[in-house]
DNA sequence: ATACTAGGTATCTTAGAAGATACTTATAAT
DNA sequence: ATTATAAGTATCTTCTAAGATACCTAGTAT
């Protein structure tokens, strides 16, 4: 597909990078791309992520259809987040992230640290 | 090029997504990547930024070696960003978001409306 | 009875990103 | 002389995403 209005095509890079962006979605994202997982896998693998934040961010992919929250049982408590069909879309996109990201990492992440260390 | 560590890879988005994201760098970029631009021609095609923002934003760039900034004359005082050589490589991710956003617009985007509206 | 696990919620605080506003230097135009 | 344009810089303020901390409900294990 062409992209005919360039606007259009910029505001389109801002809201999917508002998707995917932030601190923890990508990574949520990248994890569930996996395989799915529960609430407190999720957190030990994000390691530093509080509950609330993990919550919120789940909750905010959940609204917009990329992940749904499954109740395996309820007794014990078991929970589940895994993509929707929609959702592993994404599977793609993240997987073009981290081929620039290898493509690139010596030349750009390398000047990131010095640039950080500036700051 | 095959991801073999895992958290290797979810690292890697994680820094990609730091580079691309925030509030006005996808959008930069995206202005970039058709062609050079002078700084009050970005700052007037991103309409709401400010100075002191597009230049923390363009120096953050250009440190890490996305984009250069020439001096295209001292008198009268022109300078246009570009895209360095290494920097043209973001047009393809560029390309990969606008294309899964374009998918995936209905979707996403309306949910993602009714989901702010709650906030 | 007590403590532990799973999956959270409810407040409050904090750090950092972005915005508002004013100013600057150098040249050109009227 | 004054105003305008280009490309910024310097402060200060505000906003908001994320963190800290404490707590909750329901079942399970000891």
């Amino acid at each position: 597909m062409e992209i005919k209005d360039k606007q259009q095509g910029i505001k389109i890079v801002a809201d999917v990078l508002d998707i995917v962006g932030g601190k923890w979605r990508g990574k949520i994202l990248a994890h569930l791309c996996d395989s799915p997982k529960r609430f407190n896998e999720l957190k030990s693998k994000l390691s530093k992520i509080t509950s609330s934040t993990l919550t919120k961010e789940l909750r905010y992919l959940e609204d917009i259809k990329i992940l749904e929250r499954k109740i395996v049982s309820q007794s014990p408590n078991i929970v589940e987040y895994h993509l929707t069909t929609h959702g592993k879309s994404i599977k793609e996109l993240i997987q073009t992230i981290i081929e620039w990201g290898i493509k690139h990492r010596e030349i750009v992440f390398e000047n990131k640290l010095r640039s950080n260390q500036k700051e």
